[in-house]
DNA sequence: TGGGGTACTTACTCGGAGGTGAGCGTGCAG
DNA sequence: CTGCACGCTCACCTCCGAGTAAGTACCCCA
């Protein structure tokens, strides 16, 4: 494995990142989200600032799709590329592993704990 | 999607945590490592003070095994649990991906920044 | 008349992730 | 006899990820 900052880590970096995770599992139903749509299945817990910040950078990548129709008030949605969806495809299979296996993770941590 | 703080999503900041998902990497290929081996694998870009808090982290979910040799010197091997080892395979899947696609991604930060 | 929705941006702030350097207690190589 | 390797831990400090609040420009509904 090559470690020292290359490409690759950096795009791993940006998939892996706090609400790419979420945004690209969202997103990865394959349909089309509005900004504040996107906000709210989030249940909020992520501001506008860094949802806004997370999809400018997964859109740099060529992961999410941005159509701006030039409405008022305004219009934005997203999608995810093919390109997107091969990535979000094997968080999705993360994700679908660790609700399998959160049981034993936890019971995991409770062995961890007392001793 | 459940997404207010759950067990899930603790569980996922940890494997995709920045250190986190190095550390799984090179442990997936099955063998056990040392402490300062894993950390020269890694080429030193991670301090020792983050690699053991990782793999503290790690232990605690039970992917991580750690066997002490209680001798002089002090010898420590890591290896994956058969746990750590399903969480990491997608990891490496997704690692496979992103390094198949690198090259496409990364046309795509070009013509974003020129535009 | 004014309050809320839309999709942001900017400025300010703060907590915590993470780096650095030292120390430890011994055995072994030089 | 010196000094390094090992696998940490602790204290200190820095910097950046992230939250909060406010502003924007316009429309619609009450």
């Amino acid at each position: 494995m090559q470690v020292t900052m290359c490409p690759e880590r950096a795009i791993m970096e940006h998939i892996t990142s706090k609400w790419g995770v979420l945004v690209l599992q969202v997103l990865s139903d394959g349909g089309s989200w509005r900004f504040s749509a996107l906000r709210r299945e989030l249940e909020d817990v992520v501001s506008e600032k860094m949802l806004t910040q997370t999809l400018r950078t997964l859109e740099r990548d060529g992961f999410v799709h941005r159509e701006v129709h030039p409405v008022i008030p305004p219009h934005v949605e997203y999608a995810l590329t093919p390109l997107g969806k091969g990535a979000a495809s094997h968080l999705v299979a993360l994700a679908h592993w660790i609700e399998a296996n959160q049981p034993e993770v936890s019971q995991a941590q409770r062995r961890y704990d007392n001793s």
